[in-house]
RNA sequence: GGUCCAUUCGUCUAUCGGUUAGGACGCCAGAUUUUCAUUCUGGAAAGAGGGGUUCGAUUCCCCUAUGGACUACCA
């Protein structure tokens, strides 16, 4: 391999959010380029002024910089290659096409779409190649005065690559070895149009590619089958091809296929990083970000999607999947959707969180529901009920008893735990709770033990009324955790209204 | 239809010719617990099929099957 500076390149096109799998793209670049100490770049390919969406770009910068994925150089950032909007280069491509003109290693053609189309309905298995471009209307195929009449008469045309026939393209992919493919299952590809004075992706991709020296292109597999093209391409420009790896492809969950924006609505769960609004159609579809996902867990769960470091190892941070990474650790097959163990990746990263960081992504939910706390008794709160979520916003469903006071009880628990004797011990715990001066959880928990004992009552039959007093329900921590933070006057109101109520 | 790529538990995957085929998610069971969770322990669960090569194939080769991608003046 030559000893070129590793430089990749993330090259979304601004045509909606950004699908899960392109960030996946984007993220071992990243791990590829930052492991090698390398440069990481972001072009945007605008050059299909059809499907350009407004807010795209904004939408694929702000969600690779949440994930932290971070560029050297690129849209919003600038650098040595500017412009890297390719919308904005069209000077440039104009000199390359021009060039493969030149050298006759492509032509002129004005057949239309819609004769290309009827041509296509026509003859089965159309393709416009050697063995078919002689019949079309093209440079190659008319007189130069009639070509330079067209041209002149403002005839739109397209200029397309001659691709020699017979002739096997070697495509060195890093992770799938060599791929071989003849070239006359290619056909002469559209490099410009005169239309919108754009090139189409192949030759944009390539130009750019060279120009922004560009060394090693991760790109997904969808790419395989046009890598010859491109292969073909660096030699009619005689430049040195990037190393090429192409990465298997996110599928369905369920089924087959390749991972689609309905499975995500289908089966309830994102297939975007951020929620992302459809500017034409007004539809909103959800993200990790608004999922109440970390972005260390959805880097660490899409960086195992399709990689492996080689041992049982599954948590890992950026900067550990940036010493570990390597590409020969790809896989080759495509890798289902597993939604489920991304929810376990979440949980693990919650566990890491300090309980202050974890506070304060909780206020806001505890806001939405109308609750007023301070800090530290949210803190205390979160260190007691982290290890059972998955979520930040699960924590409510989990907690929002040390916040509000149950309004009504759990039947079946009623039934289960809330015995005949029940309203009179639970006044009688009224009294030993009143007389407590220190209501920490330890000294709570000793003087009631001792009352128990002194008394016979059964531990458990006590303990259960006592939550189902407290909680509303047969759930949360510990029993005198609960009581130490809800404070010794809201304990006893709560405990005098289960017994006016619960019969 | 054609071309290319792929194929190990339900899912993500380990294994670079010799293993009781390992781990994780999920699932089930047990333990712990005043409840629910958590946690811990255990369990069920896999080499698509057929040919070769080899002393020996999950591993190498071929065929078949299945899946996927591509086959635009989209990327």
């Amino acid at each position: 391999m030559s000893a070129r500076k590793v430089r990749v390149r993330f090259a979304p096109s601004p045509t909606g959010a950004l699908h899960i799998g392109g960030v996946r793209t984007a993220l071992y670049n990243y791990l590829f380029a930052k492991q090698h100490g390398g440069d990481m770049i972001l072009r945007i390919e605008d050059t299909d002024s059809q499907r350009f969406v407004p807010g795209a770009e904004e939408y694929i910068i702000e969600s690779l910089n949440w994930l932290g994925i971070k560029f050297d150089e690129g849209v919003g950032i600038g650098g040595p290659g500017a412009p890297y909007r390719q919308s904005e280069r069209r000077d440039i491509y104009k000199k390359y096409v021009q060039q493969l003109l030149d050298g006759g290693r492509a032509y002129i053609a004005f057949d239309t779409p819609e004769e290309l189309d009827a041509k296509r309905s026509d003859v089965a298995n159309f393709q416009y190649d050697a063995s078919t471009r002689m019949e079309m209307r093209n440079s190659l195929s008319m007189p130069k005065e009639e070509v330079d009449a067209l041209i002149a008469a403002g005839k739109q045309y397209v200029v397309r690559f001659k691709i020699e026939p017979n002739e096997d393209v070697v495509v060195n992919d890093l992770i799938r070895g060599e791929v071989v493919i003849n070239s006359s299952i290619l056909d002469d590809k559209v490099l410009y149009k005169s239309a919108d004075e754009l090139p189409t992706y192949h030759l944009a991709n390539i130009v750019d590619d060279h120009l922004m020296d560009i060394s090693h292109v991760i790109r997904g597999e969808e790419w395989l089958p046009s890598a010859p093209l491109h292969v073909l391409l660096y030699r009619a420009f005689e430049w040195e091809a990037p190393r090429f790896a192409h990465l298997p492809l996110l599928l369905k969950p369920d089924g087959n296929g390749k991972l689609s924006k309905r499975d995500g609505d289908r089966l309830g769960f994102p297939v975007f990083p951020l929620e992302w609004k459809d500017p034409k159609t007004g539809d909103v579809s959800s993200g990790y970000r608004e999922s109440g996902y970390l972005p260390e867990a959805v880097i660490n769960f899409l960086a195992l999607l399709g990689w492996n470091p080689g041992n049982d190892q599954e948590i890992m941070s950026m900067d550990e999947l940036i010493q570990l990474f390597s590409l020969d650790r790809c896989s080759k097959s495509g890798a289902k959707f597993d939604y489920e163990k991304g929810k376990w990746f979440n949980h693990k990263y919650i566990q890491q969180k300090s309980n202050a960081e974890l506070a304060a992504m909780f206020m806001p939910v505890l806001k939405e529901h109308g609750v007023e706390a301070d800090a530290e008794k949210v803190e205390a709160i979160v260190g007691l009920m982290k290890e059972r979520v998955n979520f930040v916003k699960e924590l409510w469903d989990q907690s929002s008893f040390f916040f509000i006071a149950p309004e009504q009880y759990d039947e079946k628990t009623a039934k289960k735990r809330w015995k005949a004797e029940s309203p009179e011990q639970m006044t009688e715990l009224c009294e030993v709770l009143s007389g407590i001066e220190d209501f920490s959880a330890a000294n709570t928990e000793e003087i009631v033990k001792e009352w128990i004992a002194a008394k016979e009552y059964h531990l458990g039959n006590i303990m259960n009324a006592f939550r189902l007093a407290v909680v509303g329900e047969s759930k949360g921590p510990h029993m005198f955790d609960i009581t130490a933070l809800i404070g010794k006057e809201d304990t006893i109101a709560r405990l005098r209204k289960a017994v006016a109520t619960i019969k």
